[in-house]
DNA sequence: ATCGTACTTCGAACAGTGTACGGAGTTCTA
DNA sequence: TAGAACTCCGTACACTGTTCGAAGTACGAT
């Protein structure tokens, strides 16, 4: 196979799938299987159990089998990736006004993530562009058609917006992680951190404005969906003067 | 040491620094310095490079030295992150009301994650919350002092901005990475991509909100700076109605 | 029908990783 | 002055992604 530090090959690979070679004995396995059973071990065991080794096991062939099909590890994420966001419906076509869409398109995002944690995580590094992506992209700037917005607006506002989901995705998934993930000892790392930080910020008037706080911060869901209003009155206001002169309705 | 996996062993070196022992030999080493070879690691050679052996080596020590002075590698990250947040300016000493307030925060934690972007990186799993991030939150909320905003809210608002902030971060970061990585023969991944995306978005008439997009997308760190302003102003209108009342000032 | 070539499969190896263990040496307390 | 408590660290364990080369297979061209 070919290299696999050039973006060249994960990219024909996404697009274009497997060459078919007209050579040699014919394949046991497809891509898509490889994919299929990747997601199946980060789905229940997390990122960190992701390992070439671990992927051709469990489909029953050697570790250097798995790289006749995929450049490298990078690739198979990037198909991962691009195959799960593939499964989410298309923002364009939910019901309502623009501003409905992207509400209903971030909750939706957000519920994703949570479900599926190693979407957020590996995505941190930057894939290559597959085509559901482009697809998605493609769908969420035609949620803002007729508005009035030029295109590069309405590109400016679907990355905004996903900038801000994903910056709130990581954190919901990291108050549910804390919820969740316990001591040897039983109680969770939630716990401890609150028992500790308490007996902190206790402490002879430093720490005045987080004194202030009555019960513990707010729930980091809540703020994804106040903050996500802020950030969609902000991109009213703009909207409301685009359609303003008289362009379209 | 303590157990590697237990956060109360982290929060008690974060807070109280390591725990001075009665017998045996005196260390020769210190906590801070092996924070600061570690993160002379990721500075010059990214979070790939750090490894406990690496760091240990650059001391002139064996790496099972370290961990002695350092429960373990997560822990030892858990030290540089907050070392670093303890060298941000606290946000309510800047200059301004309170938009020129956050937006001057904004502005420079951006510019800092695009310096340090192991920062973003090692924050992504989560750490356990150390000192100067707990005075950077108390210094955030203080901001809202006077605007008729309850300690609650100020700290919607702050982890609202702080999630935006964190999101287009590692959004920018990607983008500066993709422009400076190359392929084996010299283009970058930014062109490559770029290239190949073209040949693909002309194609009869898919995509045609993208095909709307005159030139190529907006630069990540413009998208950034406009939707901070959307965001902005939607906590802008919340804050007027709060001190509409009769309240503070 | 045969030969060479392109192909798949995969064991082995390389250069790493975090961390536990246990022995040797050192320092302070009782 | 004995021994407990500590530091230092070589070694080992169970991993990681990826490359190489040998062995076997299927097809295209002759």
């Amino acid at each position: 196979m070919v290299r696999a530090h050039d973006p060249e090959a994960t990219l024909a690979l996404l697009w274009d799938g497997p060459a078919r070679p007209r050579r040699g004995p014919r394949h046991n396995l497809t891509v898509e299987e490889i994919v299929d059973a990747a997601t199946r071990v980060v789905e229940e065991e997390g990122v960190g159990a992701l390992s070439m080794r671990g992927v051709a096991a469990l489909l029953g062939v050697g570790a250097a089998t798995l790289y006749t099909y995929v450049p490298g590890k990078a690739a198979l994420v990037a198909l991962m990736v691009d195959t799960m966001i593939g499964r989410a419906p298309l923002p364009h076509t939910r019901p309502g006004t623009w501003r409905e869409k992207v509400r209903s398109w971030a909750h939706e995002d957000l519920r994703s993530y949570r479900e599926h944690p190693w979407l957020i995580e590996l995505t941190a590094t930057g894939q290559p562009v597959g085509p559901h992506a482009f697809a998605w992209t493609d769908s969420a700037l035609r949620i803002f058609e007729g508005t009035g917005l030029t295109a590069h607006e309405a590109l400016t506002v679907v990355e905004t917006v996903d900038g801000y989901i994903r910056g709130h995705a990581a954190k919901v998934i990291r108050a549910d992680r804390s919820r969740e993930r316990t001591t040897p000892d039983g109680r969770t790392w939630n716990t401890v951190q609150e028992a500790f930080l308490a007996t902190r910020a206790g402490e002879t008037g430093r720490y005045r404005a987080i004194e202030g706080l009555d019960t513990d911060g707010p729930d980091p869901h809540e703020v994804f969906a106040q903050g996500l209003e802020w950030l969609l009155e902000g991109v009213e206001s703009r909207v409301r003067v685009a359609s303003e002169p008289g362009k379209s309705p």
